[in-house]
DNA sequence: GTCTATACTCTGATAGAC
DNA sequence: GTCTATCAGAGTATAGAC
């Protein structure tokens, strides 16, 4: 599971991109996801970002046509791959395998991939304003399709038999939780650890025995 | 449970507030609580406060003295009572419903008061610089306290066997998602219902189930 | 491609009339 | 207590030298 780089491929319209391009636009949304993901679009600064990415500030802009292009890159580039832990639940699979294995993938992103986790998490708390398009179709639209999938799991006595949306939510919840509030973790169990530790465990236990008719 | 309006207490070296006066700082608080709870800090402007409490921004300015001064404000007063749902889980009671019954609480603050949850949230993405205190010390204190007394009835078979700290993760990460999420959650069920429909029979299930021995 | 200098807007905060 | 006017600084973005 990987969060996916900028594509090789040449768009018509746009310049090929040499490699110092390509590179240096990597080092500005890498910085960029930094600060996006802790404070905010609004909350988040050009000055921030071109310290953390080493370059002066009119060279950010010179790789962006603006502030809000660097966080359309990064929010386009994590959309991309946002849907595909759910996606990969397969109906012809072993139900509750298949859901602890949903809930596993997507805590491996909350482990791997923090910040964007807490960027997609300022995007919602602010009103989901640049994705809203996004949620209302392509999440929602999967959403229904797997809600689906674990009613018809549930009518053939597979799995216990739960709200399908809570249960896709719940695993939301405490998968993302892991990321999102990691500061509050790392302050209560001590900041050096994972805050994902044991985490796993935890979290089977409780599906295995939730999800058991 | 509710969140408290100011005291009427007279502090010395401070002056006694008019009715006129403590109406308009609590017109404010609720305006900045809009604003900070989506924006976050950095990302709300006193524009915005001033538009929503209907005054202008320098008569903010006359009943707080600082942007920073009307967030506190609003922090200071969340945190009075942001302990009070787990202080109550009483280890005298039955440890199932003693449980259940703290889930329930928090459950109920996500409903009714959704913005304090989101200002909670937008201070610990940023890394909770301004409540480092209070998690390091009152909250941290607090989860050990009671980590304790879920141990204790684990050890004594009331119930079941899980990591006491991955336990109280995973009540506030289920509830204070209704809160935090809320606009995902409308956009993926529809806008018009309340966001923990149906939330409190999942979750009563849930830790029924993990809870059995 | 990268920098310095700068234009222009927004934002927090103050002065002072009423 | 509330307003208009305004300041100083920070913020995004651009111009233009190199």
């Amino acid at each position: 599971m990987s969060v996916p780089h900028e594509s090789n491929a040449e768009i018509p319209g746009k310049p090929r991109r040499t490699r110092i391009q390509k590179r240096n636009r990597q080092i500005i949304l890498d910085a960029a996801l930094d600060v996006f993901s802790t404070h905010g679009f609004r909350g988040a600064t050009l000055d921030q970002i071109a310290a953390k990415a080493g370059l002066s500030k009119p060279n950010l802009l010179y790789y962006f046509d603006s502030k809000e292009a660097i966080h359309r890159a990064l929010l386009t580039r994590l959309l991309d791959t946002w849907l595909d832990p759910l996606r990969a639940l397969d109906p012809n699979g072993t139900p509750e395998a298949e859901i602890i294995a949903y809930m596993r993938r997507k805590l491996d992103l909350s482990r791997d991939y923090p910040r964007e986790s807490r960027l997609f998490a300022n995007e919602i708390l602010q009103g989901a304003p640049r994705i809203e398009d996004f949620i209302r179709h392509d999440l929602r639209a999967l959403v229904e399709e797997k809600a689906q999938v674990l009613t018809g799991w549930m009518d053939r006595g597979c799995i216990a038999r739960v709200d399908p949306h809570h249960l896709i939510f719940s695993i939301w919840a405490l998968t993302q939780h892991y990321a999102d509030f990691a500061a509050q973790i790392g302050m209560i169990r001590g900041d050096a650890q994972d805050p994902t530790e044991g985490a796993d465990l935890f979290l089977t236990q409780l599906y295995a025995k939730l999800l058991t008719p």
